[in-house]
DNA sequence: TGCACGATGAAC
DNA sequence: TTCATCGTGCAC
């Protein structure tokens, strides 16, 4: 297992979105390491997306997303779950990619299909918001082989408000794969 | 200080 | 299709 670097994330949206597909994201807590496979992503590109958090311009809430790439931004949604993305892009940019769906690998629940569930079966909360992915605890890493990925692009989920960007294709997962939160 | 609403998930 | 549940952002 290789940890990305911050020269992985410092990079267009949606390349890293699609790169970030078969990586793994890894967490240590209480002393176990829990380890799952990204097979499912959201690209949202910056303030000119209007289904981005940035959109509304920075906030106490979206900072993170317009600080350096590589670190979690980490939000509470409904008032009851949590969503994870990695900011991408130069410091400023204000983009980042919203991890939806994990293939459980180790200490990881059944369940994580769907970007609520994946925090809660990795253990991420409102902690972990701005944490550096090259943290020793949290961060994302690729296993060296050299696979090829079949990627299948669709419309990202929930932001149908967002006029003509509900309907572009930034959500990107892994064509086959059973682990994904909708087809 | 008040209030409408959400990058969801689960139940019905 | 409905609802739980509360932090955020912005209107008064």
């Amino acid at each position: 297992m290789q940890k990305l670097k911050r020269e992985f994330y410092d990079r267009e949206t949606i390349t890293v979105a699609k790169d970030l597909l078969g990586k793994y994201l890894i967490r240590s807590k209480n002393g176990r390491q829990k380890i799952g496979r990204i097979v499912e992503v959201e690209a949202y590109l910056g303030p000119h997306d209007l289904a981005a958090h940035s959109a509304r311009g920075r906030t106490a809430r979206n900072e993170v997303m317009f600080g350096p790439p590589g670190r979690a931004y980490v939000y509470m949604i409904y008032g009851m779950h949590y969503c994870m993305n990695v900011v991408t892009e130069r410091e400023g940019h204000a983009s980042a990619v919203l991890l939806r769906a994990l293939e459980p690998v180790k200490n990881v629940a059944a369940n994580s299909r769907g970007p609520a569930l994946l925090c809660r079966a990795m253990g991420i909360d409102k902690r972990l918001n701005g944490c550096d992915l090259e943290s020793a605890r949290f961060f994302i890493a690729a296993d060296g082989k050299r696979e090829t990925i079949d990627i299948v692009a669709r419309p990202r989920i929930g932001v149908d408000y967002a006029g003509v960007w509900a309907r572009r294709l930034l959500r990107f997962y892994i064509k086959g794969s059973a682990y994904v939160s909708r087809k």
